[in-house]
DNA sequence: TGCCAAAAATAACACCGTTGCGATACGCTG
DNA sequence: CAGCGTATCGCAACGGTGTTATTTTTGGCA
């Protein structure tokens, strides 16, 4: 054998780095890889050794998307109390898409026609969302929420948010519009929903 | 002058039915217009002086779309009870986007990346949107929600149909998740948030 | 009937993702 | 240390795209 691993590690970064700044200033149809290429000094070739092929490369920016929410949403402190804590996690899926929002269009609203994460992504990402269920499945065996099937709950939930996030970032919403505060509010008003009937006093802290 | 109107109103009618067929066969990436062209026994010149370019006759597949968006919704019978119609419309909405799931993408997810709607087609989505807000506004004046801004009350129900549609359409959600079911009962937690503190029994029926 | 502008066809342009081919450069084996 | 073999990558091509300049056709009105 022979010249088994050369595969620039510095250029793969500096590709990965580099299409995420193309999707980012002129949105994912302005994602080409000829002129990647040339930006990064480079020819498609190399693009193709290094990745494969387009959705390739776009499947390594939504494992690296998926990565950054994950380390967002695991250093959110939780206190415990399941409509403050899915509160807060929410929030922490807003800034995420709002501090990424390529990188949320490629993860969750197909952005790039020919693109479908492969099967390690997709793991990756349903493992993020584990510590939503998590507080979920807690709250309904404390009976604080109401004794409904947990995924419903946790689907219900990122429902919410991701419909939200995605409406802000399309910009569907109306102008002069406190998305902050309607978000948070929102966000409150579903997770109380969920509360056993008995318990649904606006506000149990 | 001469031949100042013949554009073939039936050639624009199979030309947009047949551009549908073709997303919703093998989604937005499919929309060629040398296909759609050669499809329609006719050639890409004939798309440009129909519609001008492909933006513009995706701009008639949007319209088409809230056009029976629209006419689903104001078909839907509406009983009074705020939480009740709020369930009801929303699952108009699912209807709709099952219904047509390739224009769902259009009007919803931007699934054509070059494709901004013109003033017009924004202006018809918004108008969709209104009896939504007349049923929220009521519900606020009758003392049924809590006293926030319409708005966000509209905002928040809008996300979450949208959010529960977008992800049952991209194919996020779990096999073996019984949708229609947790939809309903999402959809009625949220609205439930949103009822007065004192009135927030589960039923109010 | 004949004119003339609007509509549509032909063919070109620039760009895209992808891929064969050839050159290069590097690690393992002898 | 020499050199073989292969992984890597640049060049150039293929088929596809949206778009447009040019030319041809066509139909309503004078």
């Amino acid at each position: 054998m022979a010249r088994p691993r050369t595969h620039d590690e510095a250029l793969r970064l500096k590709l990965l780095d580099r299409a995420g700044e193309l999707i980012a200033a002129d949105g994912p149809k302005a994602l080409s890889l000829r002129k990647l290429a040339a930006d990064a000094g480079t020819s498609t070739t190399a693009v193709y050794s290094l990745f494969g092929s387009k959705p390739d490369l776009v499947n390594a920016l939504y494992t690296e998307g998926f990565r950054r929410f994950g380390a967002r949403m695991a250093r959110t402190p939780l206190t415990g109390d399941a409509v403050e804590d899915l509160v807060a996690l929410g929030r922490a899926y807003r800034a995420s898409a709002l501090a990424d929002p390529h990188l949320y269009g490629i993860m969750f609203t197909r952005s790039i026609p020919g693109f479908e994460p492969n099967e390690d992504a997709e793991q990756l990402a349903r493992e993020t969302l584990k510590p939503l269920e998590r507080i979920i499945r807690r709250a309904i065996e404390d009976g604080v929420f109401a004794d409904v099937p947990p995924e419903t709950v946790a689907v219900g939930c990122w429902g919410i948010v991701h419909g939200l996030v995605s409406l802000e970032l399309t910009g569907n919403l109306p102008e002069e519009f406190d998305v902050t505060e309607s978000y948070e509010r929102a966000l409150r008003a579903n997770a109380e929903g969920w509360l056993r009937p008995q318990n649904s006093d606006s506000n149990p802290s």
